[in-house]
DNA sequence: TCTGATATGTCAACCGGTTGTTATATTCTT
DNA sequence: AAGAATATAACAACCGGTTGACATATCAGA
């Protein structure tokens, strides 16, 4: 591969020279540039970053831990993660803890190694001590926003509070929140204080599970829907803390011969894909993924730089409403 | 940061022997190398993979380009490819093409300047003089094979003859194929041909359509669906080339009143999350994305290498029921 | 004509490792 | 006791850029 010096020497400057054009630092008049440009071309040159790096002593990338990536809500996020950072001239190291601690260790070590420039941190595991001492900044998505420099959230509270209300508007009068997203403490636990704090308000009577660990990390919530469902044989209305659960109400609904939206009203949470792809469609609460993830990237680059950066933000969610809350009647096409 | 040097000077060694401990290189006695181990846990050291990778000419990190993250198929290949990169202590280095050639282009640009061990390129764009002089190993998963050093596909021929079979053993008379993945050509276009050798040979009647790339960049398929469904009224069977088209289908069906399967049973293609969610789950054709993603790895280390490997792998397929093509009767919870 | 601004060259140190050579010991074999 | 294997030191070159100091030359403006 053709090197700096390859350029120097075809374009007859010298290497500083080519440097700074590389680097737009001192005078360069515009034929020379043009010259070093072509030649570039010519040679099919690409600067080595790994050496760039080394003497920057800083990457151009972002390492991103996230405890699933075919989870919907997470393979959303990654998605415009890296868009937003390709914005902005960063690659994606991806890491899949599995919500697994250690491996979040290891992670966190890999990415030192590698000399990122931050670190994006999703959901996943409980505190940590392994996040003091970082040589770089730490950026956490729905995750304790005490551990990095800087938290992002959606506003997980008024998420649980839009999806009670639209229950109880909708009639229901025995509710049920399926909650424990993860298994392990987590800002989304505040979905289920919204939802507490509406159905006492309302005087409307309610139940609360959480599926353990277990559940979250195959994604596959069967049996302890139809266990709670046959525990509540009253519910009349599912507050699902995911997408993913809401689906899979539906389905053990379906098999049940419960008849959704009829006889049981569902509302989700984050509006991914499978929200739309279910029959009926699933009535969710919408968390602003894409936002949240530029947000996440701005501020990681930011922090990078040394640049102060808030330490939380939280971002608005919307009740978007589809089939599994309706009046039963066909759902137009999107 | 404690670099090699640190090391050195507090383990009274110097960078030589210290580095040949990190290397497993020449004469080492244990007690050297457990007071290195000790003084680098001590001092918290991690190796700088820059240096590292600059020194050695080649990085631990593989490319890996897909046109889509959030697509459950990608979704479920990124994730096997990372644990089977993990194993073999590779970093996974994502980016996402959205199956536009130019950003193709540039992401193989971006793997050059970050001297990628090898790049995983999957689905997407058409054939391309870009990878043609290349300074790394390039596999491709689902993509045409003479692309790269190494290719990997699943049979999709025998996916579209078990497709067909499959619906005509349920009875089905009229039957639809559904194809067109990416609208680009594709290995993937072989399951038409399956699909299609099998109707011949039974005498049934077939129809296909092929929805154009605007369909699959939004993964919006509902529009292609309702248009087919009604100039094919008669239709009593869909082949979709994913279980995304196959999970719409599904609803429109719902939503036209076609009851799934009594009157009109569906098989899709991959066997991913979603084939498993709706009501009722779609009966598909698996590709064992996990074995996939595990050749792709093993084959881009190895050829990364210099080591000979298979120019093509093709793994088998495997019919999954599911509700979609049943008799009516509910399903077990799986 | 003197002064700056502009434009480039020359040189060398540095980033943090890897690797090869040469030199010295010590210990084990035979 | 000689030779081989083992273990480490001491250097230094190299990977491919970045950056700063200093020198030199041109050209425009005052």
């Amino acid at each position: 591969m053709a090197t700096l010096k390859d350029v120097a020497r075809e374009s007859g400057l010298t290497v500083g020279t080519v440097s700074r054009v590389l680097n737009n630092r001192g005078y360069i008049s515009d034929e020379t540039r043009e010259k070093v440009y072509a030649v570039m071309r010519e040679l099919n040159y690409q600067p080595n970053e790994m050496a760039r790096s080394l003497s920057k002593q800083k990457s151009n990338t972002i390492g991103v831990i996230v405890p699933h990536i075919v989870h919907p809500y997470f393979a959303k996020l990654i998605s415009n993660l890296e868009q937003a950072a390709y914005e902005l001239k960063y690659k994606i190291l991806l890491f899949n803890s599995k919500g697994k601690e250690e491996k979040e260790g290891e992670y966190i070590e890999m990415c030192k190694s590698n000399r990122v420039a931050a670190v994006i941190l999703c959901s996943g595991s409980f505190h940590t001590e392994q996040f003091r001492k970082l040589d770089f900044p730490l950026i956490t998505i729905e995750r304790f926003l005490d551990e990095g420099v800087a938290g992002i959230e959606c506003d997980n509270y008024r998420g649980g509070v839009l999806a009670a209300e639209h229950l109880i508007s909708r009639g229901c009068r025995h509710i049920l929140h399926i909650g424990g997203v993860s298994g392990l403490p987590m800002p989304a636990d505040k979905r289920k204080q919204g939802f507490e704090d509406v159905c006492r308000k309302n005087g409307v009577e309610y139940k609360e599970v959480e599926p353990g660990q277990a559940y979250y990390d195959d994604m596959h919530y069967y049996p302890v829907i139809c266990q709670t469902l046959e525990q509540y044989p009253q519910t009349d209305g599912i507050f699902a803390s995911s997408d993913l659960i809401a689906a899979q109400v539906i389905q053990v609904c379906a098999r049940k011969g419960i008849r959704v939206p009829e006889q049981m009203k569902v509302v989700g949470f984050d509006d991914v894909n499978v929200a739309a792809l279910t029959t009926p469609g699933i009535t969710t609460i919408r968390q602003p993924v894409k936002e949240m993830a530029e947000a996440a990237v701005t501020l990681a680059v930011k922090a990078a730089k040394g640049d102060m950066v808030p330490a939380t933000s939280m971002f608005p969610v919307t009740l978007v409403e589809r089939g599994s809350t309706g009046n039963g009647k066909p759902e137009a096409s999107r």
